[in-house]
RNA sequence: GGAGCCAUCGCCAAGUUGGUAAGGCCGUAGAUUGCAAAUCUGCUAUUCACCAGUUCGAGUCUGGUUGGCUCCUCCA
C-alpha cells in the first residue's frame, strides 16, 4: 500500500506501527447543522482507504469523532432555545444516517467531545506543568506555540509576522500564534464545564488531541506514534492538524500520527463549498433526488485528493456506470457466486493500494463488465462465468462499496407496486401485440411507457423495464 | 502580502522511479433487433496551458509566463 502523505508531501509506502494493525484518526464534523457534500467526501475518501486496507489484510480500527461543543452549537442554543444536547443528538442521528445511506462504514470508535472533558482537561493540565500552556487573567487557557520548537512542521506554515497579518489579536495571547486550549465561560447562560484552571469549554484542536490519546495512544500506538493515519479536509491542515500535532507532541513526547492524509473540496462552480460562502448543497437535499449508492459512485469517482466539482451532469454519467454494472448483474442472477477472477481482483487491489487509485479500478470495472457481456452474448449459458461474475461483483462491493443491491431492485427504485402493476400489465399487452405482429399498437405502448419514464428492452428471457 | 496545489481529447478523468497518452460520457460506422432499447465491435488527442532548458528521449525533471483553486479566520 502506497500513500501520499500530506506533511512530506510524497507518496509513501505504508507500513503501520504495529504489524498488521491499523489505526486511522478522521476529523469528524462539528454538529450544529446539517452535513453537505463535502463532508460526504471526506467520509466517503477514508471510507475507501477503510475498506482497502481491510482487503489487503490488516486489522483496522477506524475512529471519527463528533464536536459536539463549540461556539457555534452555543449560538445555535441561544438561537433556538433548544438544549445542547437535543441539537447535537439531532444532527449526530442525522449525520449518521446520512453517511448510512452513502454506505460509510460507520466509525469503530466515535468519540464525543462533551464525553471527553476528563482526558482533554488532564491534558491541558499536563502541558500547564509541563509550562507548555498558559492561563489567562480570564481563566482561558493558551497553547504556547514557542514551547514547540516543531511547531509548524505539519503544515510548513513559515512563521514570520507578516503572514500573522489576518490573525485577530487577542490580547491575552502571548503570540498571535497561541491557540486556545480552554475557553472560560463568559456569561451565565454558557455551557461550562469544571476544571482546576476555571470553569468553561475545551477549544477545539485539543478535543481531537486527547480523544486520540484516550483511545488510541495507549492500546494502538507505539512509542513513536499514537496512530498510523491522521486524516481530514485539507482545510483542516492549518492551523487545526497543525495545533492538534504540536499539543500532542509536547505532552507525549512523540508525534501525533505517522501519516496524515488530506481530502480535496467539493467545488460548486470551481468555487470550495462552505457553509461561510453560503454555496452548500446539503447532503439532505442531494439524497432526495439521487440514490446514495449513486451519489457514493459519484463522490468516489475522482481521485480523493483532487477537488471535485459537482455537477450534474457528472452525476448523471456516473449513474451510468453504474447501471451498467447491474445490467450485468441481472444478466448473471439468479446464481450463486463462485470465486472472483484472480486477475479482476488484483488489478483491483493494485490499483486502489496505489494511493487509492479509484479511476483506475473503476476501468478495470468496466472491462470486466463489457467483456463479460461480449462473452455471455456469445455464449449465454456459461454457468461458470455467471457465478464468477456475480463473485467479482460482490467483490466489488466489498471493497468499493456499491453493486450490492438486488439488480431488479436497483432499477425499480421509486417504483410502488401500484406502478409496477401497471407497467407490467402493458408489457403483456405490448408481448401480445408483438406477437400478432400489431407494431402499430406495440410502439405506441412503448411510447406510453417511456412517456412514463420507463425504458423497456426485449431479451430472449422477455421483455425487462427499468426506470430511467 | 506570505505559503501551497493544479492546468491531459467537446465533457469527466488516469498517467510510481522520464521511454513514446487508461477508462467513462458524447459523437460516429457496424453487428444484433420487426423498429427500438439493452449489449458488443471499430473509429474518435503524433498530443498533454504557453515559452525556454536538461536529456538519445519529457505529459512526467528544471526555470519562467499565463490561468484556476486553496490555506494563512470557523470550515470536510
Amino acid at each position: 500500500m502506497y500513500i501520499y502523505d500530506s506533511v512530506q508531501k510524497t507518496k509513501l509506502l505504508f507500513e503501520p506501527i504495529r504489524d498488521g494493525e491499523v489505526s486511522i484518526y478522521v476529523c469528524g464534523p462539528t454538529v450544529y447543522d446539517d452535513a453537505h457534500l463535502g463532508h460526504a467526501r471526506s467520509s466517503l475518501s477514508f471510507d475507501l482507504l477503510y475498506r482497502t486496507l481491510k482487503a489487503l489484510g490488516y486489522s483496522v480500527t477506524m475512529g471519527k469523532n463528533f464536536t459536539d461543543i463549540d461556539d457555534k452549537i452555543i449560538q445555535k442554543v441561544k438561537e433556538t432555545g433548544q438544549s445542547m444536547a437535543e441539537i447535537t443528538e439531532f444532527y449526530i442521528d442525522r449525520y449518521l444516517e446520512e453517511m448510512d445511506a452513502l454506505g460509510v462504514t460507520r466509525a469503530d470508535i466515535a468519540p464525543r467531545a462533551t464525553e471527553s472533558i476528563g482526558a482533554i482537561t488532564d491534558m491541558i493540565e499536563r502541558l500547564i506543568a509541563k509550562d507548555m500552556a498558559y492561563v489567562s487573567s480570564t481563566g482561558d487557557v493558551y497553547f504556547d506555540t514557542s514551547a514547540d520548537e516543531h511547531y509548524g512542521s505539519i503544515s510548513s506554515m513559515v512563521s514570520d509576522d507578516e503572514s500573522q497579518s489576518r490573525v485577530s489579536h487577542t490580547t491575552d495571547k502571548r503570540d498571535p500564534k497561541d491557540f486556545a486550549l480552554w475557553k472560560a465561560c463568559v456569561d451565565g447562560d454558557d455551557i461550562c464545564f469544571d476544571s482546576s484552571f476555571s470553569s468553561g469549554r475545551p477549544g477545539w484542536h485539543i478535543e481531537c488531541s486527547a480523544m486520540i490519546d484516550k483511545h488510541f495512544a495507549h492500546t494502538h500506538g507505539t512509542d513513536k506514534y499514537s496512530i498510523d493515519i491522521h486524516g481530514g479536509g485539507a482545510d483542516l491542515l492549518f492551523p487545526h492538524h497543525e495545533n492538534e500535532a504540536s499539543q500532542s507532541r509536547c505532552d507525549s513526547g512523540h508525534d501525533l500520527s505517522k501519516y496524515w492524509m488530506h481530502n480535496g473540496f467539493v467545488q460548486i462552480n470551481g468555487e470550495k463549498m462552505s457553509k461561510s460562502l453560503g454555496n452548500s448543497f446539503f447532503l439532505k437535499d442531494a439524497l432526495d433526488i439521487y440514490d446514495g449508492e449513486i451519489l457514493r459512485y459519484y463522490l468516489n469517482s475522482v481521485h480523493y485528493r483532487n477537488n471535485f466539482n459537482f455537477s450534474q451532469e457528472d452525476l448523471e454519467v456516473s449513474k451510468k456506470r453504474l447501471d451498467k454494472i447491474y445490467r450485468l448483474k441481472k444478466r448473471v442472477t439468479p446464481t450463486k457466486a463462485s470465486m472472483p477472477n484472480k486477475k479482476f481482483k488484483q488489478n483491483i487491489l493494485d490499483a486502489m493500494s496505489d494511493d487509492l487509485n479509484i479511476s483506475i479500478a473503476l476501468a478495470v470495472i468496466d472491462e470486466m463488465v463489457a467483456s463479460t457481456n461480449d462473452s455471455l452474448d456469445n455464449n449465454p449459458k456459461d454457468k461458470g462465468l455467471k457465478k464468477e461474475t456475480l463473485a467479482n461483483i460482490e467483490f466489488v462491493d466489498t471493497l468499493l462499496g456499491f453493486g450490492g443491491k438486488e439488480p431488479f431492485a436497483y432499477f425499480q427504485i421509486g417504483v410502488d407496486e401500484e406502478l409496477k402493476l401497471r407497467i407490467e400489465t402493458l408489457i403483456d399487452k405490448r408481448t401480445e401485440a408483438k406477437k400478432d405482429k400489431d407494431f402499430g399498437l406495440s410502439d405506441s405502448i412503448r411510447d406510453e411507457l417511456v412517456s412514463m419514464g420507463i425504458s423497456i428492452m426485449d431479451s430472449a428471457d422477455g421483455t425487462l423495464w427499468e426506470k430511467v
